[in-house]
DNA sequence: CTTATAAATGTTATCGGTTACATCAATATC
DNA sequence: GATATTGATGTAACCGATAACATTTATAAG
């Protein structure tokens, strides 16, 4: 590999005139421009980054603490920040955490031994204050999807109780009064302002919240599955079930359907992502569309201002989202309780 | 953020001590290694691995050039490289290409300019002969998912003649005469193989081949739902549908289903991949397992090996398949052809 | 034709580790 | 007790780029 020393001796002049001819090219003059130009061209060249980085201190790598690549939402967030940091002249270290919190610190320490600048998480289960506390030192960080509670730093997220309200809304419309609720785990706060957006529009419609219609699941097509079961098990079942993720809808679908039931006729299913196999389900799937690679390139623009200074007081954004109304969601039935 | 000379001066030895205390132990003695240690835990000293990256001429990043990781099956294989690149202490540099041939060559690129040690590719369209010929050196490359024809690089990858073919014989066996084959583009190598096989077992059962039944998709819902919707409009057309992965499987399913015909009463479907939705589509899908997650590690294994000059020529990795039989096909229905 | 000023280029310290080599002390050998 | 050997530690070069500072050359002004 030539360096920047076998450039300038071939173009004859100083390693720093070679530097500038590539970084600062005003500063030099045509002739030696043309003549350091052809060298490079000739050794066929290229700096050596991992040099700038380490002489600048800046490695221009960012670290995502993804909970499962598997899920399909969030693959389409990555995409949407790997355009993004990849526009930037940034590049992604991806982290597959799978809940695993040593791979995590693992991959989160890599700030502090400067392989990455900053890191972005998605769904935080919050561990990072005591790692913040530790080093002393901050952690540039960047959260999206999910707000983080204890910890003040820029995010980017939905109107979570919002959306979930809407939801419900839609179903309450078509008259269903038995609304359960697959979730997520109990501590996140994503499931929490979710189901605080249910029994917003429970509450607004006079419907009592009955506990038992709350079902938590762990965002996977099997727990959804398991979920509808024991859910229609129930002495009065619902007639209509709301899942936290489209993954945990479709699982639903077929366990409604196995359990001899028609989705929407006996039981409406509403997801909550509008993955690409939403509209492929049978029926086709009722669901909360989020801007996944927005959200996924709005935390890549966020982390990089704040790498460069240039933001004020942890900022929280706000994405739009979008209530699909499809085929799997119906009036509820006309014996219904 | 300190550095290794403030751990010196605090235990008051050189930074060569502390380097050895760090990285060979038993070079120095109990009583320094103690001082060492107890400045680097005072001070919460880490060492700057960009500065020992650059001095070791090793990035210990491998990029990974993934089509889409939108796509379930990549999920599942991106998964099984973080894992074993974690372990070996290794970092992913993403790079969702988006069949963009200028991003690919970008991020090939880290390679040359010492961001990265090596670089895996899955579904490879070849475009890296040029790239190593322009540059003169040889880019560390293993290939996984897709054999490159015309460059020999270690690989890892499936059966897929043999896959295809199996699959093929199975539908033939339930009575099928007229298999349509949903490909993936005309091009690619992994699309031929599979086709190969599929002819394979029709030549095997004297079935003639029908250059019709053979319709290229793009690995999307969208494109196997318009497949199975022309496949279906032909004067003669299929009793089963052999789809190159799971997603075009199931967007076949839902044009068989919205032509007014049953899966697989009318139209048996069979898909490739296993992804997790392939279980929880209706009817369940019927497809080729492969063991996504091992591609992932396999291709990281070999790429370090590569990298430390402990591979021997381009070996090429077969892992296993499995033929997962649901309820996706059935007998051929009686007035068949 | 000088001198002041700007433009172009060169010299060299620097980033933070690692490591070859030098040095010095302690123990072993004769 | 002198020398060889081993063990422990220090000194400084080095990786490849950048940039502060120094120096030279070109241009402008008087």
């Amino acid at each position: 590999m030539s360096n920047i020393r076998d450039v300038a001796q071939l173009a004859g002049v100083s390693v720093a005139t070679v530097s500038r001819a590539l970084q600062q090219p005003d500063l030099v003059s045509l002739k030696t421009r043309t003549k350091v130009l052809s060298a490079v061209k000739q050794l066929g060249y290229k700096p050596n980054l991992m040099a700038v980085r380490f002489r600048s201190g800046k490695t221009r790598n960012l670290v995502v603490l993804v909970p499962t690549v598997a899920n399909v939402f969030f693959a389409r967030v990555i995409s949407g920040m790997q355009q993004a940091a990849h526009d930037k002249g940034y590049s992604l270290l991806l982290c597959n955490t799978l809940a695993d919190e040593a791979m995590e610190q693992s991959y989160a320490r890599m700030v502090h031994t400067s392989q990455a600048d900053g890191l972005i998480q998605l769904r935080a289960h919050n561990p990072f204050a005591q790692l913040e506390m530790k080093t002393g030192s901050v952690l540039p960080m960047v959260n999206a999807c999910e707000v983080l509670d204890r910890i003040a730093c820029p995010t980017v997220l939905l109107d979570n109780r919002a959306a979930a309200c809407a939801m419900t809304e839609h179903l309450l419309q078509l008259g269903h009064k038995r609304i359960a609720m697959i979730k997520g785990p109990a501590r996140s706060p994503l499931t929490r302002d979710r189901v605080a957006g249910y029994r917003d529009a429970l509450d607004a419609a006079g419907v009592a919240f009955d506990e038992s219609l709350l079902y938590p699941g762990d965002f996977t097509l099997q727990s959804g599955h398991k979920a509808a079961t024991e859910l229609l098990a129930l002495a009065k079942p619902p007639t209509a079930v709301f899942c936290e993720n489209d993954e945990m809808a479709i699982g639903a679908i077929q366990g409604i359907k196995q359990a001899g039931l028609s989705v929407p006729g006996d039981v409406s299913v509403a997801g909550f992502d509008d993955i690409s196999f939403a509209a492929f389900s049978d029926p086709p799937l009722t669901t909360i569309a989020q801007p996944a690679e927005e959200f996924g390139s709005t935390a890549v623009s966020l982390l990089i201002d704040l790498l460069d200074g240039r933001l004020g007081k942890a900022p929280k954004v706000i994405l739009p989202f979008d209530l699909i109304q499809r085929a799997s969601t119906g009036p509820a039935p006309a014996v219904s309780d």
